[in-house]
RNA sequence: GUCGCUAUAGCUCAGCUGGAUAGAGCGACCGCCUCCUAAGCGGUAGGUCGGAGGUUCGAAUCCUCUUAGCGACGCCA
């Protein structure tokens, strides 16, 4: 469906031709000025330039060529040059109909649609995932249904860290702990237990134990390099234990994922790049891209307009390892050939941005992807806390994922029993619901790209800028259409009619936006926008719910057009919810 | 040291890619519930957009310099 923008763009435009000039200039924007205008045009100071005139007098020419226009109601020149636009009532309400019988809301599905593999996860296994996680997954899982509700093939992979050092730790540490386990007997070649020999508990409890002794226990060190070694050689029991360590931290991971309303299409981890590591290397030296260096092996990737030092991609450390760089090479071959993407979007921390730039550069240098595969590094900022420093507990720990959901959901519990009176089973499930969105609504509603102070008071507020107010608008809209249907109504689709009031006018222009700002998010990557859209939406239906009686309307006609309006309201609001990562309860 | 990011109201943030009087929320103050959720709505106060130049009819936005904070800079991930 063209959006409204456009639509009244065109007529703009035809109307600076009609006039004499360079259609061009007949660029529409919502108006900053609201108490003048609904839509300004500025083309015609723009314009001053090239036709050596007045810009009002340009803006003149336009606005008398717009005289009996069936778009706007008022076209007026002003002052400098502006062109004030006020559109026709008639012509929005026929927009929202036609938007509330699209399926998606007058969102046109992308004319090419693309394949886009998502990197958004990136936990290790056997670590519980903590504060660090939550900006990728949030961010990550919003952009990913945005892109879905374009239509494109989103592809989100969590890509797990499972291999490398850690490993080696647990499973030396286990071998202390319980040496007795088959796993560890040389001789043993039999089939291994199903059952795996430790819980989730013991597991995130194994791992820092082991970390710890190892940076004072040089020989145990040793001892876990050896035993990831031996993993990597493909030692069986050690691979048995390393598939029980991936069951047990892959569910736990996924229950946790689930709470987060994250979920991903691809399980995909660094081990599985493994197999394509030694070809691609072998490759990078046959072609002349790698050559040693300092002992290393490493492809240059500066380039003539770079405008600082751009040190080389290194692929092989100087004893011949692979480091970080190598998987995620491998990882892009690996996905170049299960799923020949067009492109690939990273979302990760900022701070790797200069690591990315060298990957992305090796991998076309070497072409490891085609010349139009899209590349993307989407660096997020830190979470920080009221004091400005990286979150932490108040104990000054790292804090856990699980932990920050259930301090939001007990928050959200207490401001929901002390408002309403529930019942407790209710106010639980709504409580969990509602703090997900503070989480969600605080971190998506900062752009993406800056550090943010993660406020828990502010979050969870029902006042202002934050999820509850959505959701809490969301829930009101409901409400009102759930009474009218109990009063014997029905929500059929049908005719809206133009504004009858400020306020009316206002929401309809909003609900307008709509496919503009979910493709321009999108474009942008930029979930935030949607955010400062829902809110903007939020506030106009607010203040049109606050002066109409809806349903003790009495002329029917009126009451059906401002039912269809609310069921448009409550539409866009659910489905950008939705796009965001989050859901509305029926009541809070 | 080099390069990058950030700087907007007391606090937390927007600002549609150069336009009119720079906007919200919180906090402060003042109003509004016999009426669909007052978790709401209306209003008041609060800013030389870090600083200095420059480009332009016009700058928070573009360029240069500068100050402060943060970050990145080959064998970690």
């Amino acid at each position: 469906m063209k959006k409204f923008i456009d639509f009244i763009t065109e007529e703009m435009t035809a109307a600076f031709e009609k006039a004499g000039y360079d259609g061009k200039y007949g660029k529409v924007t919502i108006s900053n000025r609201p108490d003048l205008c609904e839509f300004q045009c500025n083309g015609a100071m723009a314009g001053a330039k090239e036709y050596k005139k007045a810009p009002v007098m340009i803006a003149q020419d336009v606005t008398g060529c717009l005289e009996g226009s069936a778009v706007f109601s008022s076209a007026e020149a002003v002052k400098p040059g502006f062109i004030n636009l006020k559109v026709k009532e008639e012509l929005l309400g026929e927009y929202l109909r036609k938007m509330q019988e699209e399926e998606h809301l007058g969102v046109d599905r992308t004319q090419n649609p693309k394949t886009i593999i998502l990197d958004y996860g990136g936990p290790n296994v056997a670590k519980p995932l903590h504060v660090g996680h939550l900006r990728s997954a949030i961010i990550g899982e919003s952009i990913k249904r945005t892109g879905r509700y374009l239509g494109h093939n989103m592809i989100g992979d969590v890509h797990l860290g499972d291999w490398g050092l850690q490993m080696g730790l647990i499973i030396t540490e286990l071998k202390e702990r319980k040496p007795e386990l088959v796993y560890f007997r040389e001789d043993y070649e039999g089939e291994y237990p199903k059952e795996p020999p430790f819980t989730i508990g013991e597991l995130e409890e194994i791992y820092p134990a082991a970390s710890a002794r190892s940076k004072e226990d040089e020989e145990y060190k040793e001892r876990a390099m050896e035993a990831t070694h031996q993993l990597q050689q493909g030692n069986r029991g050690y691979h048995a234990l390393w598939n029980h360590i991936m069951t047990v931290s892959v569910n736990d991971l996924k229950k946790n994922y689930e709470k987060l309303n994250v979920t991903f299409d691809l399980w995909k981890k660094e081990s599985d790049a493994q197999p394509y590591i030694p070809e691609m290397v072998e490759y990078m030296k046959k072609e002349g891209y790698a050559h040693l260096d300092e002992g290393a092996l490493v492809v240059d990737v500066k380039e003539e307009s770079d405008t600082k030092e751009i040190p080389p991609c290194m692929i092989l450390k100087s004893d011949g390892a692979s480091l970080y760089n190598t998987t995620d090479l491998a990882t892009i071959v690996e996905r170049m050939k299960l799923f020949h993407p067009d492109e690939i979007i990273y979302v990760v921390d900022k701070r790797q941005e200069l690591y990315f730039t060298q990957v992305f550069r090796c991998a076309r240098k070497t072409k490891l992807v085609e010349e139009n595969t899209g590349l993307y590094f989407l660096g997020f900022g830190t979470m920080n806390g009221k004091d400005g420093k990286p979150f932490k507990t108040r104990e000054g720990g790292v804090m856990r994922l699980e932990r920050l959901l259930s301090e939001i959901t007990d928050e959200m519990y207490k401001k929901i029993i002390e408002n309403r009176n529930v019942k407790d089973e209710d106010a639980r499930a709504t409580a969990e619901t509602v703090g997900l969105s503070a989480i969600k609504y605080g971190d998506l509603s900062n752009q993406a790209s800056k550090d943010y102070v993660f406020d828990v008071d502010r979050f969870t507020s029902f006042e202002g800028d934050t999820g509850p107010y959505i959701l809490y608008t969301t829930v009101r809209i409901k409400s009102i259409l759930n009474r009218f249907l109990q009063e014997g109504g029905s929500l059929e689709k049908g005719s809206i009619q133009g504004a009858s009031s400020e306020s009316e006018k206002a929401l309809m222009l909003e609900l307008c936006r709509f496919n503009q700002v979910v493709e321009n998010a999108f474009d942008e990557k930029a979930p935030h926008k949607i955010c400062g859209y829902i809110y903007g939406l939020a506030n106009a239906f607010n203040r049109f719910y606050h002066e109409t009686k809806i349903l003790s309307e009495e002329n029917d006609q009126q009451k059906a057009s401002w039912i269809h309006l609310l069921t448009l309201t409550r539409d866009v609001l659910e489905t950008s919810i939705d796009l965001l990562g989050f859901s509305a309860p029926e009541r809070m």
